[in-house]
DNA sequence: GTCTATAGGACGATAGAC
DNA sequence: GTCTATCGTCCTATAGAC
């Protein structure tokens, strides 16, 4: 007769340092299947615990998920103030907190940022994509940062050309274009340099007034 | 005793109309759920069959993804020769057969078709994505996809700037951001309107010759 | 905070009848 | 060309012990 093997060399971490490492994990393995791909066990096996014993810190599968996406937020946004060399409020992106941040500088940190961090930014790319499905669980928040993205970028291209959001979107497309090639084949494309050159001719037909760039 | 049901109202389709149902049906489940989310239940649902019915057909989920790329190459093969008004090569796109065409011709070609048909628009948005993955199975289809597309671009490129990969990379970039966000709020984004501006920005910059385009 | 145990399905795929 | 029946595996989630 076997005897149960229970009390096993499971490490017993304090709730938030357990959260934050099933947040990197998860970060890992929603960026190489997707939300839909992504299983418990398989989260739970990466943190060294059992199912229940992960469900018991998040909840459910979709709660994972948001708190996923709020925890990578919470974290560009700290990140990409710091590297602005400005204090950004704390629930950046917010429109007001940047008037005076110029929109290609801040592009340009932007990419330089997501360079060093691709299984981030694929976590974004493939989420992008599934959550255009009305039922995706992540469908309503993508679809606010696309709005709030656009608008900020827009605000910051008044005065600059005559057509603002039309600048604005045009600098989100050949992110998000850029990053898919740039992640595919990481050895022959540099996402800075790409960017910079498509910069200089998005930023060069919109320059109506004296502002010229670099 | 309840007796049998065998001998359903099934309709009994030849071989190749069944295919093509089954072509239908699963692109428009891919688009709404990606492959990792796609289930042969609901495609055997959507077909009126059984899931044994469907696999006879495909051989495999596996199988069916791919059958369902090459079905989509073809159709577009066919679909874009004919809007160019000329007679490409059966396997298009092949470089040769195109180098009479203009590059911001055709690219405006392919954008106008694009914006009639969303729904293929989506299946090839998620797919490449997700098949950012290389245990996806359609990561090699991808990759080569992606290669082609810039190395025509590129071919047709020549003579028309100094840098005709980078204009080619920026164009796919463009061309799959710009669509992105169409798919998320089809109501507020003019695709063709959006492309144009876009264009107009990008091949600007990149003129060098006496060309001179619209 | 983590476990065992288990419920209750959905999954892809195969065998073989008709 | 389509079915019934079934296999073995995976899935998310809950109950309750420790």
């Amino acid at each position: 007769m076997t005897e149960p093997i229970y009390r096993r060399d499971r490490a017993r971490l304090p709730a938030a340092e357990r959260r934050r490492q099933i947040m990197e994990v998860t970060t890992r393995l929603i960026a190489e299947r997707g939300f839909w791909g992504l299983s418990m066990q398989d989260v739970a096996d990466g943190c060294g615990l059992t199912v229940p014993g992960l469900l018991h810190h998040i909840g459910s599968k979709d709660g994972l998920l948001i708190a996923v996406l709020e925890h990578r937020d919470a974290e560009d946004a700290r990140s990409l103030a710091a590297q602005l060399g400005r204090s950004l409020t704390d629930d950046w992106p917010a429109a007001g907190a940047l008037h005076e941040v110029d929109l290609r500088q801040m592009c340009s940190a932007l990419v330089r940022r997501n360079a060093t961090q691709p299984e981030i930014v694929r976590l974004f790319a493939v989420l992008e994509a599934e959550s255009l499905a009305p039922s995706h669980p992540a469908h309503a928040y993508f679809a606010a940062r696309q709005d709030h993205t656009v608008a900020v970028f827009t605000a910051l291209a008044k005065g600059r050309t005559d057509h603002p959001q039309s600048l604005a979107r045009q600098i989100v497309a050949m992110m998000d274009g850029l990053q898919i090639q740039w992640l595919r084949a990481p050895e022959t494309t540099d996402l800075v340099e790409e960017w910079e050159s498509a910069a200089e001719a998005l930023f060069a037909r919109h320059v109506s007034t004296s502002d010229r760039v670099k």
